[in-house]
DNA sequence: ATTTTTTTTGCATGCGCATGCAAAAACATT
DNA sequence: AATGTTTTTGCATGCGCATGCAAAAAAAAT
């Protein structure tokens, strides 16, 4: 009666190291070193171990592993929105690429509404090994309060001030300064801008780079407009934009996103030709940016080359803590296709 | 000097509950006791442990605690293709709801390539709570053996034969019966059925359901095309489809973004009106789906009802782990829009 | 065959915390 | 004031594993 039952407890139990050590008639620390790459075992012995693990079906409890290691070989990420933009993409690469690291992803979404930190406390908590800050509007406060704790943290396509983590992001300024160049080069005399979260680094380092290449190249200042908040915000602002007495001939969105709305406003809403009558230029160069529906000229942001970097700073901030904080810029490039006019001469590539 | 050594290390070391429970003047367990809800402290008590976990910033250390309470608060998430098509939103809900809920998401991406079960190994290692399997193309052995290891997995968009794990979807079955409804009522007269990987349940019984449905309805058996591997493989299977010599007039396509393509390439390169030359149906209702260019026809999953069924059922798992697997069918709904011929009598909903 | 060197193994300990148990303290009852 | 009752607290222990240290075994050198 009670035999049973405590066999049925046994049977619940998982299998630990004490159990294989038991069956293959060793010492526990002899299976741990049999898990544990670069120990000293001699081959006999690892064989017996292994046989009696597999037997047992034991596989080392991590957790256990992780309060000696102080590792719990986990990256926390934090992003706002998953469902928009280039994070989906962003997201695959980068788990592919921390699992080849041998690092698990703990994912934690910033709530949609408001910029309240997320379960900050949880992230503390939970011993993660480094966090990746991949979310344009969250509050910089996560970002220090993680820094105190010792915790490696790198901004993934943001920056913030006074240098408290290091950031990875594309080289947004010189991406402004090109789209003017691109569209003084097809002669547009009208450049407008469409401003995302004016406390989004990100959106100020292309405003201030269109803004500078518009000048270089004998622009008049843009016209900007804010739109804020998913893509509500930026039909509104495109439909602002366009109703202006003298509309703007060349937008700039932040991101593909906005720019994708923008062209389905200024086609739908206003019967406008692209680019006949209004040249629309995005940036992130997503999927559907592609689309033949589209044809979106954007600056490709180079997410396999952002992530990689991101992967390098992590890997380099956890083997010395006194690493100093970089701020790395990754190039991306310009992908012309159909939805920018361009001097008569160039063909679009590709 | 090593005294300076020394307080460098202790500097660096976590604070912990003995820290606390040092400066307060009180024992260790008395400072667990203040972090345990439900735990029977005193307020006086309260007040002083809490003064000095503040000052000292404690928070407790959440592997630790794992390793005894044996719940890691964590939820394996193994997603197939983040990037595509329904997946990005189900993963924000889910982390949502879950977060909301507790737990911690630890995501798992599969690797592109090949249906190699990922990280299996780390995912019972890691002593998950439960698992989300949300992998239209998994194997479905993993589930097997997290059954084996005991822990709950519940499959998310899929089913698997012979009830070894409980699972969400939408009525796939009832949706292609619906489709073939909506077909038949258009007066098409060639429905068309693009597959997915056979090896999907997804696929298999949305396919099922739409053969019985032209059964049904009085319309030949689907002329059925498979079209795997992404776009690549949509744009050949659709290609095919129209190439053919008396083309179908109606074309189901199990996902969105499979219908996306299909569109394009009816419009783009074969200069196809649609839905007069051929109407185009879609599944998933995702966000391009309703892009003025696309105005895709489609049957909406209920991704927020999908969500909370998959968290109401870990939970429900978790609380009792004798209960019994369920299979869960929430009910989506058609979307109509424009890349379907209606009868003349009905006007586009919405 | 003996000593020295190297490798392999077991023993003991502790990571940070939760929890059963008994002692102590606070409170309620007669 | 003394007893019984409830609450609060500390002590001790262990979760599953890695790791320093010393004993044992194997290999190499004399």
């Amino acid at each position: 009666m009670s035999e049973t039952a405590a066999m049925q407890i046994d049977s619940k139990r998982a299998t630990t190291a004490t159990d294989v050590a038991e069956r293959a008639g060793v010492s526990q620390s002899a299976v741990s070193r049999c898990f544990t790459p670069g120990a000293s075992v001699s081959a006999r012995m690892r064989a017996q171990v292994m046989q009696a693990a597999d037997a047992l079906g034991y596989r080392p409890n991590l957790i256990a592993r992780s309060l000696i290691t102080k590792r719990s070989g986990m990256i926390g990420v934090v992003v706002g929105n998953v469902a928009q933009q280039l994070y989906p993409g962003t997201l695959q690469a980068l788990a592919t690429r921390l699992q080849a690291e041998g690092y698990r992803i703990l994912l934690f979404t910033a709530p949609p509404d408001g910029p309240a930190d997320p379960a900050l406390e949880q992230i503390i908590a939970y011993q993660v090994d480094a966090l990746v800050l991949a979310a344009a509007d969250l509050s910089s406060k996560l970002a220090e309060q993680c820094r105190a704790a010792g915790i490696p943290v790198v901004l993934y396509n943001r920056t913030v001030r006074g240098q408290t983590a290091s950031s990875v992001t594309c080289t947004n300024h010189a991406a402004g300064i090109e789209i003017a160049a691109l569209f003084a080069a097809g002669r547009h005399r009208r450049p407008a801008f469409i401003a995302f979260d004016p406390a989004a680094s990100t959106s100020r380092d292309r405003e201030r780079g269109f803004r500078a290449g518009c000048r270089a190249h004998g622009l008049p200042d843009p016209i900007v407009e804010v739109g804020a908040s998913g893509d509500a915000g930026a039909r509104r602002a495109i439909t602002s934009l366009l109703s202006r007495p003298n509309r703007p001939d060349a937008v700039f969105c932040p991101f593909d996103q906005m720019a994708i709305v923008a062209m389905d406003v200024a086609r739908y809403d206003f019967g406008l030709s692209i680019p006949n009558d209004v040249s629309i230029v995005g940036f992130d160069d997503a999927p559907p940016a592609a689309w033949p529906s589209y044809q979106l000229t954007t600056y490709a942001q180079p997410v396999a080359a952002m992530v990689d970097a991101t992967a390098q700073l992590i890997v380099e901030q956890l083997a010395d803590p006194q690493a100093r904080l970089r701020q790395v810029q990754v190039p991306g490039h310009l992908v012309l296709r159909q939805s920018c006019r361009l001097p008569r001469s160039q063909e679009p590539t590709r």
